[in-house]
DNA sequence: AAATGAACCTGTTTGC
DNA sequence: TGCAAACAGGTTCATT
């Protein structure tokens, strides 16, 4: 479900209403995530209060009073929203914080490929989920070069390579795509083969759709919501994603999906090379 | 080292 | 109508 952008939009409608917040209690539900929820780690935050919110790759950073950080991961289907704190339990709601205002932060994820765990703030970038992760696209210092410099001795298709976290973090199935048609860019091109004024142009087009997505409150597909429940409208303005057999909207021929390692690739065959 | 495929899950859509 | 297959926004592990 959610991507960079969808993260971003997340974190930004939760901060203003969480910031503050006084953990109450909390409720591990269903500790059956990708990685087993620590229920003693999760419920040594009561009492703690949080400061600010923040986001690495595709992880949201809730940090707390003591030092701490409580780290959310969505997968492909969670979603994490407040709620009122009388409302009732939701099937698949694995963890619930109740605070201070009354209301609840619920973390909700049927296919449970999401995570959350709690660390300690100074000490996350050495964190294992944290370690391998490339730069962001969004902080200053991501460009063509960026690209040009990870991409030397790898052969592999540029969608694969623009998706790997290591290379550049945040850049899902969806917004691979986007960049790689917004950029002209075949998605099977072998990375060897692209100049450095293509890097430029990609890396630049990356940055461009994910602020473009942000600034529209994400995509929602099927069930992508904010904090507060709303969904989001980049999907109106996307380009090829999900739009095979339909027209390009740039040249005006017609869509092709592809597979990339088990992943579906929506590209335009005259525009993209 | 890099590339590839499979695995982890449930829910919804598609096709016969 | 009903059932089975295909598919879904992510990450990690094993195998070439």
């Amino acid at each position: 479900m959610p991507e960079l952008p969808e993260i971003e939009v997340l974190r930004l409608s939760l901060e203003p209403s969480l910031v503050g917040e006084e953990i109450r209690a909390v409720e591990v539900r269903s500790p059956k995530l990708r990685e087993p929820l620590d229920r003693p780690a999760l419920e040594s935050l009561v009492g703690r209060w949080v400061v600010g919110l923040r986001r690495r790759a595709k992880y949201l950073l809730i940090d707390l009073s003591d030092e701490r950080t409580l780290v959310v991961h969505l997968g492909m289907s969670g979603q994490l929203t407040l709620v009122a704190g009388t409302t009732e339990r939701v099937v698949h709601e694995h963890l619930r914080l109740e605070l201070s205002s009354g209301r609840a932060l619920r973390l909700v994820d049927p296919r449970r490929f999401g995570l959350a765990f709690v660390g300690e703030s100074a000490w996350l970038a050495r964190d294992r989920h944290f370690a391998g992760l490339g730069p962001e696209p969004l902080a200053g210092g991501f460009d063509g070069g960026t690209l040009a410099a990870a991409a030397a001795g790898r052969r592999g298709p540029v969608k694969v390579f623009v998706m790997d976290g290591s290379v550049v973090v945040g850049v899902g199935n969806i917004y691979a795509s986007e960049s790689l048609w917004r950029a002209g860019i075949h998605p099977g091109r072998s990375v060897a083969r692209i100049s450095r004024a293509r890097w430029d142009l990609l890396a630049s087009q990356v940055v461009a759709v994910l602020g473009d997505a942000i600034r529209q409150g994400g995509t929602t597909l099927n069930d992508f919501v904010d904090g507060q429940g709303e969904s989001g409208y980049f999907q109106v303005s996307l380009g090829v994603y999900g739009r095979d057999g339909e027209l390009c909207p740039r040249c005006t021929a017609t869509i092709r999906r592809q597979i990339h390692a088990q992943r579906s690739t929506f590209y335009c065959p005259r525009c993209q090379r």
